[in-house]
DNA sequence: TCTGGGGTCCTAGGACCC
DNA sequence: TCTGGGGTCCTAGGACCC
């Protein structure tokens, strides 16, 4: 098998940059939900010493200490609309390179270029040119025999400058690879975390090439059968097959940080309502059921003037459902029994559990046919009105159109590809 | 003042079955 | 000397990913 695994560099940021030819060779970062971390850096950002996820206060206070200012750093909120939709974009431009593709994120895709009648890495040159040219977005391809050594075929592309953006493991003498593998710590090695790194470490294995050469049976006995297939796969035997279609999820999750610190039950309510009913729309786009819904609400984990608190609660549903309102029924009924007066909750979501298919559904003995298809068609229109009208226009009445809790973004760049009075207009 | 939002898989242990 | 021997299902917790 040969197989590339092609990355976006920086994806988020250079999304912006693309629309924004005047920070092309700037320091941009783009910030988490509620601009609270730092969630992609441009190269030049990067060069400052600005970290992934740090919180970004922070990082403003240390650049500030610098005597680096807001004129030197642009920081802009996450955009997913204009994201997702430059992703969709590079993820069809490679998908006409090769029949077989896994979507693996939303800036990184698996192909499979096996029995191509090119070599990988000239295809692989193809694809950054073509994949620049279309969408004005830099990508790096790592090219190797099983996923694990594509992702690390990936890294070393994206570290190096000399492998012009495609690095190919298939196409190195034996030795060369373990050169490269040796220079590699074993934490950077897709699937080993920090956890796991240091008890690999332990074990006295340091890099990839350690973790390459260790005996399979000895890492599943010290850690797990995950490890040991990550083992194989750099070694080049296939444990981790190419996904092309995704599989049904297995829990839906919405959860958001508030804007600001939330108190009454009114409040998380309506939260936890708009939150129910964005998690219920992505369950009926997978055409799904689910048997029970957890709540969670928690304070901030982070302030030293009280302590933290967190509680969660899961509510079965009497009858599996994809309905908002009896979800969002179920959801309040969970609150009301976690809530407590008087403290500052900083943060809540909510997840569908024990999906299934609506298809597969096992009617009760009770079920009422001519309830249940009323409720799918209302569900339905629901669905069909806020896809073409924007998500929010129909909503339960319980959830305001801009409540105070809302997430903070500061400066969030238009979404100049999905919206029609946001397109950019050159001014010539 | 300000600290993201999703997901997955694996393992161990308990409850229960015959 | 010996105290039955398998199984399955579920859940919580830990680890990982982007």
């Amino acid at each position: 098998m040969t197989l590339a695994l092609v990355d976006c560099n920086s994806f988020y940021a250079a999304c912006e940059q693309v629309f924004r030819p005047d920070l092309q060779d700037r320091a941009v970062v783009v910030l988490s939900n509620n601009d609270g971390c730092v969630v992609a850096r441009s190269k030049a950002a990067k060069t400052l010493g600005i970290r992934m996820g740090e919180p970004w206060f922070q990082t403003q206070r240390r650049l500030r200490e610098q005597g680096i200012g807001p004129e030197t750093v642009t920081a802009l909120s996450s955009n997913y609309a204009l994201y997702a939709d430059m992703s969709n974009r590079v993820m069809r431009l490679l998908a006409r390179f090769t029949p077989r593709q896994e979507v693996y994120s939303i800036d990184e895709c698996f192909l499979d270029l096996t029995g191509l009648p090119e070599p990988a890495a000239v295809i692989g040159q193809r694809m950054r040119a073509k994949v620049l040219r279309w969408t004005g977005l830099p990508v790096c391809v790592g090219i190797g025999p099983t996923k694990t050594l594509a992702k690390l075929a990936n890294h070393l592309a994206k570290q190096d400058p000399a492998w012009q953006g495609v690095c190919d493991l298939e196409a190195l003498e034996e030795t060369r690879v373990d050169q490269q593998l040796a220079q590699m710590p074993v934490n950077e090695v897709w699937g080993v975390g920090a956890r796991l790194a240091v008890r690999l470490q332990a074990l006295g294995i340091q890099s990839a090439l350690d973790l390459r050469r260790a005996p399979p049976r000895l890492i599943r006995q010290q850690t797990s059968v995950s490890v040991e297939r990550t083992a194989l796969e750099l070694r080049g035997i296939a444990c981790l097959d190419l996904e092309e279609s995704a599989p049904d999820k297995q829990q839906i999750r919405c959860s958001r940080s508030f804007g600001a610190a939330v108190t009454s039950l009114e409040e998380l309510t309506e939260a936890i309502t708009a939150f129910t009913s964005r998690a219920a729309e992505k369950l009926r786009a997978q055409q799904g059921l689910a048997h029970a819904i957890a709540v969670e609400i928690r304070t901030s984990p982070f302030r030293v003037d009280a302590t933290p608190d967190a509680a969660s609660r899961v509510v079965p549903l009497a009858e599996p459902s994809a309905d908002t309102r009896s979800l969002v029924a179920a959801a309040c009924q969970g609150l009301r029994r976690l809530y407590r007066p008087g403290l500052r909750y900083t943060q809540a979501g909510v997840i569908l559990m024990g999906l299934s298919r609506a298809s597969e559904r096992q009617p009760s003995l009770l079920a009422e046919p001519q309830a249940d298809r009323r409720s799918q068609a209302l569900m339905a229109t629901l669905d069909q009105i806020n896809y073409r009208f924007g998500r929010g226009t129909l909503r339960l009445a319980r959830v305001r159109p801009a409540p105070r809790w809302a997430r903070r973004e500061a400066s969030r760049s238009p979404r100049y590809s999905t919206r029609w009075d946001e397109l950019p207009i050159a001014h010539c």
